[in-house]
DNA sequence: CTTAACTCCGTAGTCCACTACGGAAGCAAG
DNA sequence: CTTGCTTCCGTAGTGGACTACGGAGTTAAG
C-alpha cells in the first residue's frame, strides 16, 4: 500500500496502451496477457510491463503478425531456455525477413508511382493508374 | 455475332484474371465491378475492359489497398484525376514506411538474441518489447 | 450518502474479403 | 438427346480481430 501506488485498472492500462477495454479482455481470453488475480469484492490492478506488453501487441499487429504469431513473440519475452528461444527466435526471424521483402517491395512500388505523378508534366494520364493496369 | 467474338462468360474472366468466379460475383456485390446485363435466357458476357478492371483491383490489393480504397481509385480510372490518385498512394506509401519501421527494429532486436544464444548458454530473453519502444 | 462512472463476465454481433452450398436453368460435345 | 460442366442467384459460413450489450457489483467524487 505504501511503495507501489495501486497500479492501473482495465480502463487506464487500455488508455495507456491506446485500445478499448474490450480488446484487453479480448487478449486475455485468447492468452496474449495474463489477467492479475482479483483481491476478494475488488478490481485487478495493472502495471506499466502490461501496458509495455500491450503496446507491443499492437505494434506487432500493425506489421502483419496475427495475435496468434504474436503469441509467438512473446513467448520469447517471457524468458525461455536458450535452445527453444533460439529456435523460436530464428523462426521469427525468418518471417519477420520475409515480410520485410514484402513490405519494401510495396514501399518501391507505391514511392515510384507517387514519384511518377509529381514528376509527369503534360502528360495525358496518371502514371499510377496507368500502372495498375498494367 | 461478326466483329466480336461473344466475349468472356464469367468463368473464363475469372480465369483470365487470376480469381475464383464467386470473387467476381463478390467485387459486384461490393459495386467494384458492372455486371453487364443478360440476354433473354442466356448468360453474361464481359469484355475485355472488365478483365482489365479485375486486374487492376488485385494489384492495388498486392500494394496495400483495400477494396473500399480500391474503389476510390477506381473513380480515377480515367487517368485525369492524377493529384487526388498520389495521395492515396501516398496515403498508403506512409503506412507502409511506418511498417517497415516496426519491422527493421524487430529485426534487430530478433538477431540479436539468436546471437546471443549461440554465445552463451542458460536462460535469455529477448528486448523485443524494450526494442519497439523505440 | 448518493450517484455517476467504471469493472466484471459472458454471449452475441460486426467488418472484411472471401468461400461454400444448393437448386434451377443454360450450353457444348458426343 | 443425353450427360455433364457452367451459370445464376441468394443465403450462409469462415476466420481473424475486435465491438456491443446487459446486468450486477465496485469505486471515486461531491
Amino acid at each position: 500500500m505504501s511503495d507501489q501506488a495501486a497500479g492501473f485498472t482495465i480502463g487506464k492500462l487500455a488508455a495507456q496502451a491506446a485500445v478499448h477495454v474490450e480488446t484487453i479482455r479480448f487478449y486475455q481470453l485468447k492468452g496474449l496477457l495474463q489477467a492479475p488475480k482479483k483481491p476478494y469484492g475488488g478490481v485487478r490492478r495493472y502495471t506499466k510491463s502490461d501496458v509495455a506488453r500491450v503496446r507491443f501487441i499492437k505494434s506487432a499487429q500493425r506489421i502483419g503478425f496475427s495475435l496468434d504469431e504474436t503469441a509467438e513473440l512473446l513467448k520469447l519475452e517471457d524468458g525461455t531456455h536458450c535452445r527453444e528461444a533460439a529456435e523460436l527466435a530464428s523462426e521469427r526471424l525468418t518471417d519477420v525477413r520475409n515480410r520485410l521483402k514484402i513490405l519494401k517491395r510495396m514501399e518501391q512500388a507505391l514511392a515510384t508511382l507517387v514519384n511518377a505523378c509529381h514528376e509527369k508534366r503534360g502528360k495525358v494520364s496518371c502514371p499510377l493508374i496507368e500502372a495498375l493496369h498494367h
